[in-house]
DNA sequence: TTCATAACCGAAAACGTTTTCGTATTTTCG
DNA sequence: CGAAAATACGAAAACGTTTTCGGTTATGAA
């Protein structure tokens, strides 16, 4: 029932403790027969170093944090799998808090994280953080950080992005290649940049292609949910508005939308066509499937704990790196909600 | 940038270590005039207790943990959701780890959670689990164990799960009144236990209301997913099987086949009735909405973490609960895909 | 005043590990 | 053979906290 020590192998083997503990490292101080001996034992009692006394002594704690606004989300859900599997790699544990997109909330789990003594944090941040002085305590203190997805320019930290604005540019590209001239965007919360470059983006794209850009097409979805795309569309059809493409800021607002299409006889993509943001699974799952904008989930959750723990590498090593800003790659998925395929051209002949 | 410990506060007041401590936990041998002091102090200094000495002393560490096979998933999700939340507001922090299903990894992070001195840890095996001898670990070294959905019953510990049998039975029950007559299953993978429980529910549904049991009727899904709902609709189809409805284990492989009766002409529900399992939010969104079971996440994930709670409080006075097995509620919720609603009669008409 | 009691404080051990430094023993080699 | 060097081990401090126990001072009663 209860853990074995160090003093109880030194104990039994008569030997100090000290050595057991330097046998167990394989410190070139022992000789090999001692070493044998000692790990013999320990395997036979099944030692398992007491991690509070190995934290207490090394001062770290190989453990790090990560704050997400929803744990639920899918999107985050893939960089949450990604970040525990390679932290579980280097051994670090990590441990998840969900902010709920609640600044207070997010300021309790930060401190809650420090009071922990992790070893670094990662946070993606709450919706409508403008604070952040929170996050400049922990810089203060020294601790690893770096920031994801929703970030905040204000912290000089490294940050994992992707080029929203690009891709949303892209997004938008696409519904005009397809023939759309009147787009109308189902945007994200005022605060988030990445809410706001996706907003930059579509506007850019239509400038460049010659088609006015008109701030009534534009719709707020605060927060980010199904019921939100529902009822933008809804707004559409009841002010018979003159829309013949829609680009939505998530998969889910996309998806809202076009239930309502369907429910109301609109004919997507033939009447209007829509894309959506982030490729959920799912979203090759609709009738028509749904257009959107992949971003690697996995991938970027790779990048952010390995930049992660390339700070702390060189934290151990006395060093500060200079922070660093990544950013993914994204690429425009065509599918049934913006394109007329040949395969749907036949079925409705 | 270094945290204050209380031997600053000590030095800086003049007073003993001791003291400190105890002013700041209101121990009754110290003055109310320098616990005011101690704790002005702190306060300026912004002093935290340093928790791995804290940890190595008092034998805790107020962390918990938590292994599931999938972060991603939705029912997971609001399961993870509900602990995080429960857990922190008495005061502990949760360490997730992903076993992917893999009983090989879920070993693993059994010792990784042993070795970093979790006080508890709640687990929802992996389809596979078999060897149950990591588990019996946990329990020998008198670490509080719950598990909850995917459970073994040789492992005599805490359970939270829902009654997989009495719920499957109700939802082909619910098919049943709806007027099928030639129910298949879409089940799940044939080892753990819900899975098993799910199917025995159906068969004895149909047993109870004069129906044939045909094992022809029973398609194996392993893995659980959306590609194998499409897979096993399209055999039925192709098979020419007389079916009439389907109870899959899981909403998303109902929404596999629902995806697949809408591409084949397949009028649900008046051709063929379709019930999930577990009510994922995205079930009322498709078209036709799907019927489902709801089995409710947040509640189950809160009283997981309360049972683990009441183990952890009962351990720290010495004592040990007797294994306690809870059955949460569940319901049927009757949708478009099982019921020709007064709304879709008028639509078709 | 004196003694018992209460109120307050601090010394010190303990938790289990890591690591430095010193020392004792052995080996090497001129 | 003797000195230098290599080898092997252990003592002890340190990490920062908690808690027991003993001691000192103030308080009150006799």
């Amino acid at each position: 029932m209860e853990q074995v020590t160090l003093k109880q192998i030194a104990e039994y083997l008569g030997i100090s403790i000290a050595t057991v503990s330097k046998a167990l490292k394989d410190y070139p101080d022992v000789s090999q027969k001692t070493k044998a001996l000692v790990k013999a034992e320990a395997e036979r009692l099944n030692y398992q170093p007491n991690s509070f006394a190995v934290n207490l002594r090394t001062k770290e704690s190989r453990t790090i944090g990560l704050i997400i606004p929803e744990v639920v989300h899918f999107f985050f859900g893939n960089i949450v799998r990604a970040i525990i599997t390679e932290a579980e790699k280097k051994g670090y544990l990590v441990i998840i808090l969900q902010s709920d997109d609640n600044p207070e909330l997010e300021k309790k789990q930060i401190d809650l994280l420090i009071s922990k003594r992790v070893d670094g944090i990662m946070i993606s941040l709450a919706n409508n953080t403008v604070d952040t002085s929170h996050l400049q305590k922990v810089m203060r203190l020294g601790i690893p950080l770096v920031m994801f997805d929703k970030i905040s320019k204000l912290v000089p930290c490294s940050k994992i992005i992707i080029d929203d604005r690009k891709a949303a540019y892209e997004a938008t590209k696409h519904l005009i290649e397809q023939g759309c001239t009147k787009i109308a965007h189902f945007r994200g919360p005022l605060l988030p940049q990445n809410s706001i470059d996706r907003f930059l983006g579509y506007k850019k794209a239509l400038e460049d292609h010659g088609l006015e850009y008109n701030s009534k097409h534009v719709f707020l979805c605060d927060p980010i949910i199904y019921e939100k795309g529902r009822e933008h569309a809804n707004a559409v059809l009841d002010e018979g508005m003159d829309i013949d493409g829609i680009f939505a800021n998530t998969d889910m607002v996309a998806i809202g939308a076009l239930s309502v299409f369907n429910e109301r006889g609109i004919k997507v993509p033939q009447d209007l066509k829509i894309i959506g943001f982030s490729n959920w699974f799912i979203s090759s799952a609709m009738t028509p499937t749904l257009s959107t904008v992949d971003q690697d989930g996995i991938k970027m959750g790779k990048k952010v704990f390995k930049r992660l723990f390339k700070e702390l590498q060189a934290k151990k090593n006395g060093q500060l790196l200079p922070p660093e800003t990544i950013a993914m790659p994204t690429k425009v998925i065509g599918r049934g909600s913006s394109m007329v395929s040949k395969a749907a051209l036949t079925a409705k002949s």
